[in-house]
DNA sequence: TTATCGATTCTCT
DNA sequence: GAGAATCGATAAA
């Protein structure tokens, strides 16, 4: 399921992934991205990790069955305007107060789809991530953070990309400063219930979650409140 | 190992 | 005004 331009950075050959790969519903789509890379660029620096973790999300216009856990499940609002346009776009949303999240927008504009990037192995950049992690915590951590937690969490992987709302969301992420790009298979991916989603969508009926088996990275699970339990 | 709770503010009803 | 696609610390078992 990999295509796409083929061009040279350096010394390394780079295969973007292409805009069809993401005009599908993000349940195809999210198993899919597991191995890829996330190159993230910024004035700061350049970030790139392998996805691990994923949850995909379906809205007004995607086939399946009716999805109570999509922020899109029955009309388009100021805030996820992004999940209905174009595929292969940025999704971005604060939650809790004090968190961003990354989805990769999945289906043809006008269909709300979505991909939540949850966590990601960090290949590149590790000195930045750290910075960056340790500004959100507000100064110096009293313990470093082990290498497998950098990007371990939506929230965590966003910040650790350095990505918020007002300056990512809507963005190409096949173009600067983004870019989507094939990575490396996973030896076996997992599947199960999506972290956090209340009720019945929450539950073993939407083995909507994805990750590579045994992998450091992948985050915790914490059932969604009145999600029924396997 | 599992459960609970506080922090913090946006979004939608 | 209620609840949220979270995180990390702490308490309980």
């Amino acid at each position: 399921m990999f295509s796409g331009d083929c061009r040279h950075t350096g010394l390394r050959m780079v295969f973007a992934l292409s805009r069809d790969f993401f005009a599908r519903p993000a349940l195809a789509v999210a198993p899919d991205l597991i191995g890829a890379f996330l190159r993230v660029t910024s004035a700061e620096g350049t970030v790139v990790l392998r996805i691990t973790e994923t949850e995909a999300y379906h809205g007004v216009g995607t086939p399946g069955p009716y999805d109570a856990g999509s922020h899109s499940k029955d009309r388009r609002t100021p805030r996820n305007a992004s999940m209905f346009g174009p595929p292969g776009h940025a999704y971005v949303y604060f939650n809790y107060g004090m968190h961003y999240a990354l989805n990769m927008v999945c289906m043809p504009e006008g269909a709300a789809s979505g991909v939540l990037v949850r966590s990601g192995e960090l290949l590149e950049g590790e000195e930045l991530v750290r910075r960056r992690r340790a500004t959100k915590r507000g100064g110096p951590l009293e313990r470093p953070i082990p290498h497998s937690h950098l990007a371990r969490g939506p929230g965590n992987l966003a910040a650790a990309l350095g990505i918020e709302r007002d300056t990512h969301d809507g963005l190409d992420l096949l173009a600067t400063p983004f870019m989507v790009e094939q990575g490396t298979a996973p030896r076996k991916i997992a599947s199960g219930p999506r972290v956090g989603v209340a009720g019945l969508a929450g539950g073993p009926e939407f083995p909507w979650r994805f990750w590579e088996h045994l992998h450091p990275t992948v985050s915790a699970f914490r059932p969604g409140r009145n999600a029924p339990r396997s």
